[in-house]
DNA sequence: TTGATTCCCATAAAATCCCATGTTATACCA
DNA sequence: TGGTATAACATGGGATTTTATGGGAATCAA
């Protein structure tokens, strides 16, 4: 199908009042090759939404066709879950999608949105809430690999 | 792309007033033989941004989705901080890229950058930074093998 | 009809392209 | 070998395009 694609970088959009936000340029131009709209579900693990291409999804599907032994039946379920929550989100020829009241509510977002890359799929966070996480992220690191010292020029 | 690739050299180009750099043309030997852009992330242990070819991520992605762990939360941590940190350079005709503001405050660049080869990947440092560190590395690597003594002729 | 979704146009700011120039490195030739 | 012509590179500045974002009109559903 295609080559490498990955969602990467961080970055702050604003919600207007319609509800709309712009998907990163980067993003859409990754997505763009294959599709005009991005899946999006709410994250089990975190007050997130996360969005990534049909595709994946889709091998998601094959993998639990073809390899039913080798899943756990909680990860069944789980897959489940995340099929009947997942819905397209198309976006309009300005590059915006319209998120449902469903995300943004488990997501506690309101007026700005963050995209966070994460490789073959993306988050989309409340800027507090991602400060936060993004900290604790930090602090999980360094305290697995205490070798990498915290910079001095950041914050 | 060639098999073997190697990121050399050390290389001091100016930071013109809307952040753009020359990616020496070395590096950018490298880069083209598969991208028109490299990618960037802050550095974890130093105060420098560090970059690399998209396809080093792009590794990384795999190894991540192949253990069929689609919902984990423990994905690498890193891995994690990574992607997010992360952005695409392209480099213009002239061969430029031009840095983010993020990535020029956490390695404290201004207007000068210095390039430096790493190997599969490769560093930028301001200019005074880098002049220590490389001390402290001399240094480090001195006490470490006591056999080896500082030439009279350098410096 | 009413509320919501989609489409279209407008705009400011930011990113990118393109041309010009000085400088350095490389090739070439007598 | 020395010296010059040529090419490659780094860099500056202006023009152009892309992006994010706001708002109105058109479309759709209940």
């Amino acid at each position: 199908m295609r080559k490498t694609f990955l969602f990467l970088d961080t970055i702050v959009n604003k919600v207007d009042a319609k509800g709309r936000v712009s998907l990163p340029a980067d993003y859409r131009a990754i997505v763009k090759e294959t599709a005009s709209e991005i899946v999006c579900y709410r994250s089990f693990n975190s007050p997130c939404i996360e969005g990534c291409l049909e595709t994946m999804l889709d091998k998601l599907a094959d993998e639990m066709d073809s390899n039913l032994d080798f899943f756990s039946e909680t990860q069944d379920e789980i897959s489940n879950l995340l099929f009947g929550d997942s819905k397209r989100y198309p976006f309009d020829s300005t590059g915006r999608i319209m998120l449902s009241e469903k995300l943004l509510k488990h997501a506690g977002i309101t007026d700005t949105a963050v995209f966070v890359g994460k490789g073959r799929k993306f988050q989309i966070w409340n800027p507090q809430n991602w400060e936060k996480e993004e900290e604790r992220i930090r602090a999980a690191v360094l305290k697995n690999r205490p070798s990498i010292k915290k910079s001095e020029n950041d914050r």
